[in-house]
DNA sequence: AATGAATGAGGCTTCATTCAT
DNA sequence: GATGAATGAAGCCTCATTCAT
């Protein structure tokens, strides 16, 4: 009995991953229920005795997806360095998802910010996105605040706003990986990256004696 | 004669804007012929007079859309300030253009990238991108380069991974504005944004003396 | 003023003749009215000035079609020879129309036998068709009896039944011809079939004792 | 399983069954999906479970059509009758068919020779007819061949030729008869068909001194 | 008189969903 | 529980016809 219910929870994680292989190559519209079945190795009229219709399947393929990008944070944010170092780890923690991810999903990301802000369900995602967005930033914001007053982190910066564009870095040069893995090596970016957010890229006067 | 050519460039031009609207409302793929005709106000075959098939509307949306976040740089550039400055200008204008952009279109930008990296005609849209990610990248790139060298920029910085992550950083802040208006506030955002990229979060062992 | 009228009957001649044209390229129903004008030189538009729909083209030019195969038989039937030479002669000449024919337009034989007893004034044509085929039946016929009398054809045949076969030999070779025209001669075919009609190809008692 | 095979089989010939009769009343191109799946009894769609497009539906049917014209040889070619009465039988074997078709269908043979040499696979189909048509030639030229050896068929005619001939008179009449089913009687043409063919309509000179 | 831009009815086709087996 | 045959709503597109110029 029990077993049976591990069955049913297993096959529908299993369509889930079909559906998002099939969702990466064809976008949410585009892909069909029977290339789901397919891809999943059933029958089309078995994909409805574990999900309402497509919608479901897209909503529950999105909070799956959206798990892959869970990154168990407590050992980062538990260890005894200060901000600054803290802030370098998740940064990397987060790059090293968006680098290792078997990326045949990750172009997924694209049509799901899209449906978000659309489609017909439209309020449940967006909701889910931005809880998603949120903890994150209140993530690198407590991590920030905690340089602050550990002195690692400058004080004159916005906290909230901060963690905002932190996280809005790494989102930013995943587009421009996706769409062109030729051009932009993540390797090197994530050095640069790690590099900018802590010291910048001005000079300052002190720079400048410093240089002297 | 001449009338009638700039008419049906007019024309296509209306047909355009309402398929923008309609695009990003309801998506590229869920958007029907005869909403964009409606929108426009025209009958559904009329369309056709125009483009060959929906097909085409996308693209040509696409282009068009592009064309909105082409900046006038020659001012920028053609300035006598430093590296630094123009560095900050130039994302200051950006910003400016995602935030005053008649916004019923910027939604749009989800559509476009997914539409890009999949899609009938991949090939032709996601060239295009590449081609705008690599111009825009190289804009800054040239702008490091001379702040390297009037002093105004850092040595130790790549110059093209960091032109990535800087262009990175304002679509990544995008994409939390887009979907979430409320919570994020584009005008704050702006300025630890160009803060941040000058200055980074991190205290140098000489912030600190500074501090003192 | 009678020039004008002159001008109006050239022209819809000549829509006409553009009609059949494409007709005979792209089928009755395949054919559009932007092609027709296009091949006739003239605006879309001007075809509805001419005609009142696209099935009153089909028409008239269907008509038009059967005047290309009337014959003028008067200089035939009128002379002297006996029966059997006129229906040699009148053979030969029908025969020759089918050769003959600026053959852009006998492909169409199949459309306005087809459109004939189908289509939407089927009535119409197909009346008009069996009229065409009944008058040539009554000049074999009588070309026959002409015969019969004369003591140049047979007397135990049916003249009416066997006008109707020899002007379905025509056709049916038309057909053969018109489907491949690699294989069949057409300038064979038209000796062997004058002998056939005359003839036949069985050997009677007759013949055998001739051949010893 | 092999029920399954059969019943798909089945329920192809059904719809086959159906365009053909559809085809026959409105013509090839005016004929809808929609009339074939209701003279089917069936769904719009499920037409497509079964055939890719409209156009396989005609080819499909196009190929059924001629199936229907393929007459059982064996036991005329094996008699031992001479060449003239094969070819007696022959013939008459064929106006059967014609004369007995259950002719809903008779009709479409105008729509598919109008079809094959135009239309969009027209290649596939006109490739096919000729084939039918050469076989069939193949078939008379052979008898007359056996008759002209055994003595039965005049050794002067050209075999080839011949039978092209004889096939297009039936044609030809077959024509005749769609057209005008009440001016055309079979069961006399046939008579006299046979008659023609084997004796020509002309009378020799031994036929008049026959006469005397 | 001549035009071609505009139109929408109507055709073909796809595909999410149902349901009998 | 699993299936896939059947379905029809709905979308894209064509094209005969109208009509303002």
């Amino acid at each position: 009995m029990s077993a049976l219910i591990i069955d049913k929870v297993k096959k529908k994680e299993d369509i889930i991953l079909a559906a998002l292989k099939v969702f990466a190559q064809k976008g949410l519209s585009n892909a069909t229920i029977k290339e789901i079945a397919d891809m999943a190795g059933i029958g089309k009229g078995t994909i409805y005795e574990y999900f309402k219709d497509k919608n479901e399947i897209i909503h529950r393929s999105f909070f799956y997806f959206q798990k892959l990008f869970e990154v168990d944070m407590e050992t980062i944010l538990l260890s005894d360095e200060n901000g600054a170092s803290k802030l370098k780890n998740l940064t990397g923690s987060i790059m090293g998802i968006i680098k290792n991810e078997n990326n045949d999903y990750l172009d997924l990301m694209f049509d799901f910010w899209a449906e978000g802000i659309k489609g017909h369900e439209k309020g449940l995602m967006l909701n889910e996105m931005n809880k998603f967005y949120k903890s994150y930033r209140k993530l690198f914001e407590d991590v920030l605040r905690e340089g602050i007053i550990d002195g690692s982190i400058r004080k004159d910066i916005d906290p909230f706003e901060t963690s905002s564009i932190i996280i809005g870095t790494m989102d930013g040069v995943m587009v421009q990986w996706i769409l062109d893995k030729k051009d932009i090596d993540l390797q090197k970016i994530e050095k640069n990256l790690i590099n900018l957010i802590l010291k910048g890229v001005g000079v300052s006067l002190l720079d400048k004696e410093d240089s002297k």
